[in-house]
DNA sequence: GATGTCATGGGAAACGTTTCCCATTATTTC
DNA sequence: GAAATAATGGGAAACGTTTCCCATGACATC
């Protein structure tokens, strides 16, 4: 079953079945109808290959995630490929390995796929602008950052104010009156990563408020609990007298808590923890955890609301910052003076 | 640059081209190095709209996910990538909304895109032997349970015995001496779920240990923290006796975990829990939880394998059912006599 | 009534592959 | 040395669309 036996069914020519399903060109109301019956009644789905193949681009959206584990991601997935659907286009999910070139596996899908549009989500991206600018198609760059010297024009972006919601997130804590806390994150050796950006926010908190930034203090750290509950061991090891522990993201959190608290400590009373994303385990975590939340959402419905803005060219490259919010659970405590 | 642009640069015919891209009918080995040379240097990729239109098969697989929010979900969809992309095809995951038909969502997906094979995640099916004899392509059924009468020869699973080793960790529990223990799954109206199955796994191994089933201590709950623990509240609001909760997932067991934890109760001295699936999440909890633990990156692996021999015809239908492990991490206590 | 305009619909050429079938050349066999 | 066979490579017809361009007919205008 296929356009030309549909085109035969309804008595009317191929490119006015095609005009009538793309709702392109002009065909009157009655052809219009005497198609869908036929289009209707024998289920036909046109395919997609020779589609996209005639048309130079097809409609499919790519999203390539770093970092699909986290479970930050899943709803902001979800929602990725909710917005895509709704607009009548599939979308290929691309995990997306560590050490993996994110903007070539990119380039491959484009030149095999055809693609109509890329959303980059995780991860940091130390890419040149020419390597940005090789890619022919419109992409967004979510919850990602990038390193400076790309010009803004170039790539748009949906991601929150990283410094910032760190020094959030460290002049909470100290405003509880902590003075040792670590801070837990991943720092690949590139420049201008997520927590990187996340370390100055850290300092600058610190150096706003007259402590001293003691490097010690840092750890490196992936995203996952695993890794958060070794590298707050390791911590622990070294420095006796911490009081409170930033975690880069709430599944960092999540082992350090559990380091913590597998060694007898009480927390908020002996220790205050704070997180980072607003993942659902962090609430239902015992103690529940305070964390800054992203509006992982809103981000997703948002990156996808730009990429085809761009993809329909009713605008340019676009940079959309998004506020997180601080939210208090109880896992940080106004230090205790006689400790 | 397309194949006739390199069949001109290498100075063969179009069809050589082809021959050598796929690996296909003969062709010297001076000839394909020679192509082969041009195509690297102009890093040729062909277009995969235009081969999947001529093929009446693209390479692409399909994998269609219901609960991708589920933590236990995102190592199996990795793997699952991994393994497709090393097949060299590339994998399109979709996520199937609750209340979706999945079987004709997977029949769209064939007609529109030539799909090569469709790995079902997750879920409960309750289609009919007809539905299933629909899809006109290898399939494989993950981590799913089906009507008991549709004909196995009809489609390929890869599962756990749900009932088993739902009496598994039941019949643990009865062991330390528990008598009174609750039940949290997911309960669908159709018949053969996932929660149905690991329900009759508790009813049995408590009849075997000649214990009464009590059906309030039974309580439908989705698979989520937030669902687990509302519906823990409402148990304990009705039976005030509860010695022990077996959880049809981690993630409920961590919802349901946490309101124990918050009444004040303690884990396991008051009250043990035990989940099911054996997320990262579970051993980081506080208390660190037991569970039944699945293979799941070994599943992911074996669907994949299951799939590629269905297409090469080098098999029939296949179910494998994989062994799951009790993992046992301290929040199970035997009885305590006085209480 | 002739001409012009507009709305609508059809024919046919692409899009970039794969693959069938045949032509050419090299190799073997008698 | 001729004929048969095998190995290799090329031509061209599909695959199922989209879209350009043109044909047709209806209607309005003068």
């Amino acid at each position: 079953m296929n356009i030309k036996d549909i085109a035969r069914l309804s008595g009317v020519g191929i490119a006015t079945v095609s005009r009538v399903i793309n709702n392109s060109g002009v065909v009157s109301d009655a052809t219009r109808a005497k198609v869908m019956a036929v289009v209707r009644e024998h289920n036909y789905i046109p395919n997609g290959n020779a589609s996209n193949l005639k048309k130079t681009r097809s409609n499919t959206i790519a999203l390539m995630v770093k970092g699909i584990a986290n479970p930050f991601f899943a709803d902001m997935i979800k929602e990725v490929e909710r917005q895509v659907n709704l607009r009548g286009c599939p979308l290929l999910i691309q995990h997306v390995e560590d050490g993996v070139d994110e903007i070539n596996a990119a380039l491959q899908l484009v030149k095999e796929k055809n693609l109509y549009g890329v959303i980059f989500m995780g991860g940091t991206y130390d890419h040149s602008e020419e390597k940005f600018k090789q890619l022919p198609i419109p992409f967004v760059l979510t919850t990602i950052t990038t390193t400076k010297d790309v010009d803004p024009a170039v790539f748009s972006s949906v991601i929150i104010d990283d410094m910032q919601e760190s020094y959030k997130a460290v002049s909470y804590l100290i405003s509880l009156g902590h003075r040792n806390i670590c801070f837990l994150a991943r720092f690949p050796l590139v420049q201008h990563t997520t927590g990187n950006r996340r370390l100055m926010g850290y300092i600058k908190a610190l150096e706003d408020h007259g402590i001293e930034y003691d490097a010690s203090l840092v750890e490196d750290c992936e995203y996952s609990p695993s890794s958060g509950f070794t590298a707050t061991k390791r911590l622990l090891n070294k420095k006796k007298d911490i009081t409170a522990v930033f975690a880069a993201s709430d599944t960092i959190a999540i082992g350090a808590a559990k380091a913590l608290l597998s060694l007898g400590l009480s927390i908020p009373n002996d220790i205050s923890i704070i997180g980072f994303d607003g993942i659902e385990m962090a609430e239902y975590y015992h103690p529940s955890l305070d964390t800054i939340s992203q509006p992982g959402v809103d981000m997703a419905k948002a990156s996808v609301e730009i990429l085809f803005d761009l993809i329909s060219g009713q605008s340019e490259n676009k940079h959309v910052v998004f506020e997180s919010v601080l939210v208090k659970r109880g896992s940080c405590k106004k230090i205790n003076k006689q400790a």
